[in-house]
DNA sequence: TCGTCAAATGTAAGCGCTTACATTGCTAGG
DNA sequence: CCTAGCAATGTAAGCGCTTACATTTGACGA
């Protein structure tokens, strides 16, 4: 990088000259190469590479009015919880020619509108979302713009757009029933901001629904609402154990928040799950290393990461209005859940 | 997405004539608003509301010549490692209004090159990108097209680019003393591929030297090779226990294989440090989580993000040529990591 | 041999924006 | 009262590409 400006990037019509073609027969050789003749193409070929040519993405955006991008926006990419499915989404998009632009918003709901403007006015073809709640005007918007949008990490037949996730609420709720049937009473939960998270209020709504069903009542539940971090987790879980009555399980509303309440509760001496049971969701590899290994409801990440690549890409190229799935989770057994003592 | 095709998306020229002025005066409202005066400014940005108008980013792209938009390739979005240093740069750039774009390689040469060249297509008016090795025609390439570039995670004054990171080999080299000092005789070690990684290169020579250092015969270090992820690095360690002598310490190239290896230790009924020990590098979150917690060396990713952030954009908008810098590790012991038995 | 038609290629009109330059309308000094 | 000079705005030329349409070419059937 010490040269002084720079030579010129070469354009398509400087490989046209090159070549002794017009510009229309080298767009045809990267666009639609069957339509020009090999020996044209060949030579055309080789002054693409004699210039080291690439297409400037902007104005092929511009005659072309489409992008080959897809966008996705997610809360955060600060941990595993999104980064697997974002991963295998990616690859499904690779192999189709697509290019992924990702972007975060931190769990806030005016940052996500700004990148979702971002990428629509990026051309951005289609849109991968997390979660179904959002502004009606916002969808309302993608709408008047034609933008294909796929929510994923739930499953909701009634969202505006297809969804292809799970039930959150039927998730949590087994894993709930299975707390209860230990026999634990008293039950903690660390949930992330329920506040535009439809995931996170229906995790909590499904453990109240399991008090319920089991007689226990709802309004014991012993909450606190934290950002997301294992030093939230941490911290949330600290002052759970001051109130009394004193939570025999702590359910938190993802493994991340698990692992920080893990954490904590060894430095303040507890057995886990001896003096309580703690409990995730998400089933991320942090929860297999984590000693005791966290009972968790595991997630088909990479499955949901494919599937949402697959339905966004015939929404956006066969412009079909797309179908929401529904996928399967399971609840985890491992060390961090055990019956209340005695 | 129910509604059928859907209205035309509203371009300048639109807001233009709804706010009875020209294009240009438009233009001027958005990018250089003081140049317009305050009762027109007023009249189109009202238009602009009332329209729902965003700028169609490839036509500006084409016509301004720059896209306040900065590029990364990440070797992989998968963990925790490079995303916290990630997101650090990106907060910087958002701060800037500087678009960030990112793609990832996993651990690709030759897709990182494809990933670097489909950036500069998109116009990024700058690339951020892991580890200063790679072929020479790259960097030549970018010099060339006079595409700023900044190298982050080693720190290497002989670089064709800036580099902002620390120095990866003196790094090692202190925590492999510190594990000597201790009295391990046979060492073990788990890298990354070295090939194509100047990283994974530099933090087994630094192993190798401080053998040499100690006078232990550098060539009796048991190395395995690996590709990334917790149940690789499992899989090495266990390759590792089998050899003779066996190791009393294996010495991970990152928290992950660490991590990975530690779990298969338990599974394999080792008891950690006591019947060997394990450390890693990076020092993420999973290193604090898992127990005993893991030995390592402590990078300061966030603020290698910032710094590099910084120096990119300055880089950009000023044209400066740009200063490496090279940032502080300290190695962290934590539970992993004790004297061998006698 | 000629006409027909399809394949190969060329011509040129935009795509939506920025910006150099031209124009307009004031203000203020002479 | 004229005009230089400046601020506000308008005009229009591209930026690099795709693609509808026009043209050329050559193979083939009659």
């Amino acid at each position: 990088m010490t040269a002084p400006p720079t030579e010129r990037t070469p354009t398509l019509a400087d490989v046209a000259r090159r070549a002794g073609v017009s510009t229309a027969t080298v767009s045809r050789c990267l666009n639609t190469p069957d339509r020009v003749i090999e020996e044209t193409r060949n030579r055309v070929l080789q002054a693409v590479r004699d210039l080291g040519y690439s297409p400037n993405f902007g104005a092929r955006a511009l005659a072309a009015k489409r992008t080959n991008t897809i966008g996705a926006v997610i809360p955060t990419m600060e941990n595993a919880i999104f980064a697997r499915g974002l991963q295998a989404f990616q690859e499904e998009l690779r192999l189709k020619g697509i290019t992924l632009l990702v972007a975060s918003s931190s769990y806030r709901a005016d940052l996500e509108e700004e990148q979702i403007r971002t990428l629509v006015a990026r051309g951005a073809d289609g849109l991968f979302l997390i979660g179904a709640h959002r502004d009606p005007a916002l969808y309302d918007f993608l709408n008047r713009r034609g933008i294909p949008t796929l929510v994923a990490w739930v499953h909701d037949p009634n969202a505006p757009v297809p969804t292809i996730g799970f039930d959150n609420h039927s998730a949590m709720l087994d894993l709930a029933r299975r707390v209860i049937a230990d026999g634990h009473r008293h039950i903690g939960v660390i949930s992330a901001e329920q506040a535009g998270n439809d995931r996170a209020r229906a995790r909590v709504a499904a453990i109240r629904a399991a008090m319920d069903e089991a007689g226990l009542d709802p309004d014991a539940l012993s909450l606190v609402e934290t950002a997301y971090g294992i030093d939230e987790g941490a911290a949330a879980f600290e002052a759970l154990m001051q109130r009394t009555p004193r939570p025999t399980v702590v359910m938190c509303g993802n493994d991340v928040l698990a692992v920080g309440a893990m954490g904590r509760a060894k430095e303040m001496g507890y057995d886990v799950p001896g003096d309580v049971s703690i409990t995730g969701f998400d089933d991320i590899e942090l929860a297999k290393v984590c000693s005791p290994g966290l009972t968790t409801v595991h997630v088909p990440h990479r499955q949901m990461g494919t599937r949402a690549a697959r339905a966004l890409i015939s929404m956006v190229s066969e412009g079909t209005p797309g179908q929401g799935q529904r996928l399967d989770t399971r609840v985890v057994l491992r060390g961090s859940l055990g019956p209340p003592r005695a």
